[in-house]
DNA sequence: TTACAAATTGTGCACGTGCACAGTTAAATT
DNA sequence: AATTTAACTGTGCACGTGCACAATTTGTAA
């Protein structure tokens, strides 16, 4: 049997109120006393009951998260069912959320949010820092009032000790990209960047992949080139905008999405879709249908739901566990094709 | 606060006790009683606090595990990874670990591990059962007794209602690894598929791989042989019997490896590799060697770890959780190239 | 020395469950 | 009707921890 309070107790000849407070660090103990406790402690190895704990705190640890609402974009549904994952685990450890949506396109939206969650006295909070001057802000917040916050997807831009981050290595992923096309491609490469959708904050991820994809084919006599397609609704402002690009850059044997828009791209370019090695971003169902029909030879997963998950293990480490995690955690990045479709998502 | 079986029981105007021997069904309790507490127990929804169950219960559940040594094929030391990382995330709960090794060539030896799990009078079992005739008896044993057993990487011959097995896809495997040669290979494609080393009680993943990849280049025009080296440690044996085969079979573009081994080919190949396109299984310290060094294109991932880990989950959630899982699990499949190797292994 | 405050240490209860055993009621037998 | 037996129901304790409060010892000033 493991060694308990009362054995410290019993080994040190004092009582199991004093060696809490030594435990608990809540003063009130002679120093001689409290050095002799502490070193029965180490000495029986001594690791405290976190069933028994658990229990008689009789409080539920509440943990806020931010997200922005997978309605506008279907890929912010992953990191949640992560964190809906791991509570769903944990919950026996009398756990509770509080999510608090926002709306990508508004920052006011942002600061409703996560002022939501400071209403409701959360015990951690998980954040999705897109806007980073508001960010900021909630950082501030937070960590004066000794909260631990967890940046997923986005770090903060300036992290402290309260803070930590959960994502992916977006360079590395750029890179992965890079091989693939290499492999799958018959020389001479030329790579079309793309993205798809209204101007966001998440520039510097697609920065990050775009000089992971550059610095893979460094020396090589490779053509990449870039194009921004803001308008999400026009099929033909899509194909326009290619038609446009080849006339001035030349032709293309490779596409490079680099956002979860892969669809919408198959969706515009469904004929000659066929020319072309596709390479896009994140499972998200509508990509998991273009694996399906051959429309993408790739999607990079960068487990956004590992993402979610890691984010609510490391609140429950630092809140339950005493363990301390990293301050940054990357999650792997996994190639999914057609045929390794099945069960590819984190379960 | 969270209903309880006080809760339940002063809304059917009866003790806890009786509340209690409803829960277990420990009988002695009249019918209307019983029937009356079972509707309020719907009615609030009570859900037992594991925390505090686990607590009175106060005896370590302890699960056997019978795997073979990964002195003699480091393979086996990633399931025992995923095995312990999930038993470190649930150690809170009072469990155990008995583990018996057993050796791989050796029949004997796995009769002896499992048999040593049997005087420990484990509460759960995690196997391998690579011998299929031996496996049949310890099945037997530990069903016999209500014992449930997760079967990891292989399945039982005939499971029961008592067995589980949690293990990957092969098939899906080989099919995914025909892809990744028609993507990376410029036609015509002919690709030699190899196992190396002892004959073992795997032939069945082997097949499955072989079948999954034929399949894939069905009606294609595509040569695919095959080649059995059984001498492990002979590097000049390899070379000759690949030589041979070009000599009967014409040469090829595409190398296969059906089994962990892919190391043991690079060795052997080192001056002349860059004319294949390897494609290996395993993510073992060895084989991200050959990743690293470009004398494997692709790693294909069975996620051994991740299976070791889901064998303990499985078994927590039916003792402890109450929590019914298939009683077949597959493994998500993960393709692993240079690029994506970092912190691709199971956390 | 006595009185009183301050510092230190000990004790009891609660958390929710599971089980043993005590207590109560109803049925069966004499 | 009295007694025994069976069927059912209620109560108390334990698990290990955390906290409030009671009890004790030590220190200080009159």
């Amino acid at each position: 049997m493991a060694i308990t309070i009362k054995d410290i107790a019993a080994r040190a000849g004092v009582s199991r109120g004093t060696v809490d407070r030594v435990i608990h660090n809540r003063g009130n103990v002679a120093v001689q006393v409290k050095q002799k406790i502490e070193n029965v402690i180490s000495e029986l190895g001594y690791k405290r009951n976190i069933i028994a704990s658990q229990l008689v705190a009789n409080r539920s640890l509440t943990i806020g998260v931010v997200l922005p609402h997978f309605s506008e974009d279907p890929y912010w549904a992953l990191p949640m069912n992560g964190i809906n994952q791991c509570f769903k685990e944990y919950k026996h450890l009398n756990i509770k959320l509080t999510v608090s949506y926002f709306n990508l396109a508004n920052e006011q939206s942002f600061i409703q949010a996560y002022q939501n969650n400071m209403l409701h006295q959360v015990d951690a909070l998980i954040v999705a820092p897109i806007y980073h001057e508001a960010a900021d802000a909630c950082q501030d917040y937070f960590s004066d009032r000794n909260i631990p916050v967890v940046a997923v997807n986005t770090p903060f831009n300036s992290p402290n000790e309260h803070t930590f981050f959960v994502g992916s290595n977006s360079y590395q992923a750029g890179k992965t990209a890079g091989r693939l096309f290499d492999m799958s491609i018959a020389e001479p490469i030329s790579i079309l960047q793309i993205k798809i959708g209204k101007q966001t904050r998440l520039e510097t991820h697609y920065k990050l992949k775009q000089q992971g994809l550059e610095d893979y084919f460094e020396g090589k006599d490779v053509g990449i080139s870039t194009l921004q397609i803001t308008n999400l609704a026009g099929k033909t402002h899509l194909l326009t905008g290619i038609k446009n690009h080849i006339d001035k850059h030349g032709p293309f044997n490779g596409i490079f999405i680099l956002n979860s828009k892969t669809y919408r791209f198959a969706q515009a370019l469904k004929d000659s879709i066929d020319d072309y090695t596709v390479i896009g971003f994140d499972l998200i169902s509508e990509n998991i249908d273009c694996l399906r029909s051959n429309e993408a030879a790739f999607i990079i997963d960068q487990n956004p739901s590992l993402q979610g998950y890691q984010a609510v293990k490391t609140i429950l480490d630092l809140l339950i566990f005493e363990k301390l995690n990293n301050a940054v955690q990357y999650v792997p990045i996994h190639i999914i094709i057609k045929e390794s479709l099945e069960q590819a998502s984190f379960a």
